[in-house]
Parts: structure tokens; C-alpha cells; sequence
DNA sequence: GGTGAAATGTGATTAAAATCAATTTTCGAA
DNA sequence: TTCGAAAATTGATTTTAATCACATTTCACC
């Protein structure tokens, strides 16, 4: 069972997953043409803001955090994808440099596919160019909410709700019952939510002590969803 | 001459106006071809957020906030769209309801056109479709800057920001060396910066203060916008 | 031009978050 | 298993921003 009727996960989550999957398999094969596979070890960047993008990179397996930095070295984490999803793309389509940068939260698995593939597959495939249009005019309403939430709701209220987000992001061979791992440095996590690392430690530890989750070294175990729900006062 | 060489107006700009300019004769025509135009009142709505999408909105003329309300009424403005954008077309293609409310910051000629034609002319046409991409995909990049902004940079910064990129926004017939008037309401201000009121009308007074600024009623008028980019730190 | 509601502006106070300075724990490499 | 650097945690303090309570100004309308 998802939460789903309970918090709009959606509007936390690109759908980069949706569009190779069932993608005909004339369309799949241009794509995948000329791809290579590459690992990545955590911390490894992916590609680096500013930089000319060459193509784009398909996690297979594993999880990449696309942030700034600003110029005091603060990192603010733009989107978490997971496996199954895609990213790079944004650069290709719109003709710029990497926006952003990113870097593997863990060991993962990622597959290259070269700018000229990409371009030719949507120059030839009107489904997987009308499947970019859908999932990048969805990524609005991700930003939307992002943006409401980082300027009107308290660390708290925001550290609350990214526990939820990240529960399903970490959801793995999941099944009822269990509880989920979420493995994010503390420094990962306040760049995601957006503030300092001492503000999630602190508030982390509210969290415990009210019975929401439970920690181990870095790990974080949620243990009552619907509470947290509450704290993120959704 | 444009302060695009000191600061990156582009980063806070969507390009939906780089839509129908140029585009071929036959693909306007299947746009235009069943067209109403209205007019709108400062603070009418253009569309609510919630709602199922009818169609996409080309402002002729005026200014549209995009925004969302927090359940304490606390607006968050999402995006400022200016002459010559459009509006809607997220919900559309995305196949959801409308993520934002749309509101005229100012008496606004718009024109409206249907879901049906929308949707047949990216169908039918490969440039439309191909700017379309291009376009949602500059948004990120303009999204990641908002996040990062509003994440990391205190309110005088951010405040300092859109001064400069309204200043932008509010150009009409400008000649170099005129003053721009920006006439924005207090509010209106403090939803775009992501404060509340009393902090941009104590703002606002030192930036006068500093030099950087005129006032006269609700109008601002930058005087000095490299002292602003200063304060900005960007 | 006068009038009143709405918008803007001011001051004081409280609350939240950032910052600074250590200390303790964790965890991978030897 | 031990060691040491990196990460996490804690406490104290400062800074920033939110909130509350009014005062003043503006501006559309009569």
C-alpha cells in the first residue's frame, strides 16, 4: 500500500521513469545505440554545472543528487533521482550548459547515451518527445510546491516532509511492515531540506524523541508516518 | 543596453514568448483558429489552481502572477509572466489540474485558446512541439535558481534580486537612461520574494536610504542597479 | 476637494534559524 | 582490532525574520 491517498507523493517526484519504459522497441534501440555503462562510486560527479552537456545518463542503479553550490560552498540539493530515472536532459533540450551538478549518493550504476542519440530519437519518435513534454511540464508542479515550501513552512515542518518523500525514494524490495532505510549523510539532508546541518541534527532528534523515527549511526528508520505527516503539517 | 553581461536575466526568465514568434503561418492559424480575447481587471483571475485546464492563455497585453496559497492565505508567487508569454500550458501537457493560480497585476488583454487546438497543433507540428521542449527544459534552470535563492540567500539579498529582474520585467518603451517604474504592490512584492510585507517596506527603506532606490507612493524606481546587484550578492 | 477603506509604513517583541565552538561517535582503512 | 579522520552531535550565542499592534498615507470614488 502507498501513501499516496495520504500525501501527494507525485508532487515530490519527477516521472523520468515513464519514458523508456514500454517505449516501442524501434525507438529504444535508436536510443540505446551507442550507450555505455559506467560506475559510479558515492560521492563520484555525474556531470558538472557549467559544463557543455555531451548526453545523458540513465540510472540503472543506485541514487544521484543534482545541487548547487553557492559561493560559500552551501549546497542546495535541486532533486533526488533514483533508479529508473533519467537526468541531463534539461541541458540537451534547452541548449544550455549543465544547470546544475551531479554526483552519486551511492553506489550506482548509470548509462550513458550520447547527445546525437538522444536528438535523433526525438527528432524521429513523436511518443518520446510528447512523453518529454509530459514530464517536463510536470516538473512545474514539483517546483511549484518546492518553492511554496522552501519560503512559507519551518525547517521542522520541511525536514518532516522530506523524511516522507525520502521513505519512498528508499522504499526497496518493500514490503508492508517494513521499515525503510533512508542512508543520507546529514549534510545531504540539510542541503535537501535547506538549511544547516546542526538545525536537522536537532530536530532529528525532536523526531525521535516524539516517537517518529528511529536512528542507527546515519541511518534513519520511520517509524510513524503519520506523525510526521502531522509535523509537516500538509 | 541590457544588464545581461552583469547579471544572468535569463536565469529568472521562462521563454514562452519564444514560442510564437517566427512561428510558420499554417501552425499559427491552427492555433488562432477558434481564439476569444478578454479582458481582465488588476486582480482577476485568469485561472485557479486546482481546476481542470480548458486551455492556454497568450497575454497580448499586462502582467499575470502565477502563485500559490498556503492554508494561512500566504501567497507564493511561483513566476511573474510578462507581455507576449504564455500561461496554462503546463497543466495541458502535463495532463493535470492546474498547479497555480493565475491572477492580472494590472489590466491585461489575453487571448485565450482551446485545449483542442493546442494539443493538435503540437501534434501536427514538429517546430512547435521542438520549442516547446526547449523552452519547459530552460524552466529547470530557471527553477534551480529560485530553489537555491530562496534556500540560501537572506531576504535583503533576495529582495536586492527582483528588484533587478523586475526592473527587467517593467521595461516598456525604454530608452537608456530612463528610470523604470515598477508598480507592484507591497504584498505582491513579499510573495515574490517569499517574506512577509512588514520585512520589504523595512527593506525597501534602506535600500532608499542607501541610494539605490526611489520611491513615490507604491512605485519603485531603481536608481543605482549595481548597488543592487551588490546587495544581491550574487 | 473631501472621505474612508485599503494599502503602506513603523515600532516592539517573539520566535526561528544561522553561526560558532567544541565534543563525541562512527566507520573505513591499516 | 585499533586508529584516525570524517561525520554527527551538543551547547551557547548571535542574527535574521516572523509576528503583533498600531499609525500614517494613498487613492479611488463621491
Amino acid at each position: 500500500m502507498s501513501i499516496s491517498h495520504l500525501f501527494p507523493i507525485d508532487k515530490w517526484d519527477f516521472k523520468t521513469h515513464s519514458i523508456l519504459t514500454g517505449l516501442p522497441p524501434e525507438e529504444i534501440n535508436l536510443l540505446m545505440a551507442h550507450t555505455t555503462v559506467h560506475q559510479y562510486a558515492r560521492n563520484d560527479t555525474v556531470f558538472r554545472e557549467g559544463t557543455v552537456p555531451s548526453g545523458i545518463f540513465f540510472i540503472r542503479n543506485g541514487k544521484v543528487k543534482k545541487y548547487k553550490t553557492d559561493k560559500f560552498g552551501r549546497e542546495q540539493i535541486i532533486y533526488l533521482a533514483n533508479t529508473g530515472e533519467i537526468i541531463g536532459y534539461h541541458a540537451l533540450l534547452s541548449e544550455e550548459r549543465y544547470p546544475d551538478t551531479a554526483a552519486a549518493l551511492e553506489e550506482s550504476t548509470i548509462t550513458f547515451i550520447p547527445k546525437e542519440d538522444f536528438l535523433q530519437a526525438i527528432e524521429r519518435s513523436k511518443v518520446l518527445s510528447q512523453r518529454l513534454l509530459k514530464m517536463l511540464s510536470h516538473e512545474y508542479t514539483v517546483f511549484a510546491n518546492s518553492v511554496a515550501t522552501l519560503a512559507h513552512r519551518s525547517v521542522r515542518e520541511r525536514l518532516a516532509m522530506q523524511l516522507v518523500v525520502l521513505r519512498e525514494k528508499y522504499k526497496e524490495n518493500y514490503q508492508p511492515g517494513m521499515l525503510v532505510e533512508i542512508n543520507l549523510s546529514r549534510d545531504d539532508l540539510a542541503g535537501l531540506v535547506g538549511t544547516a546541518r546542526e538545525n536537522i541534527v536537532r530536530i532529528l532528534k525532536e523526531f525521535r524523541e516524539e516517537g517518529m523515527i528511529e536512528t542507527k549511526g546515519r541511518k534513519i528508520f520511520v517509524t510513524d508516518v503519520h506523525k510526521l505527516l502531522q509535523a509537516s503539517n500538509y
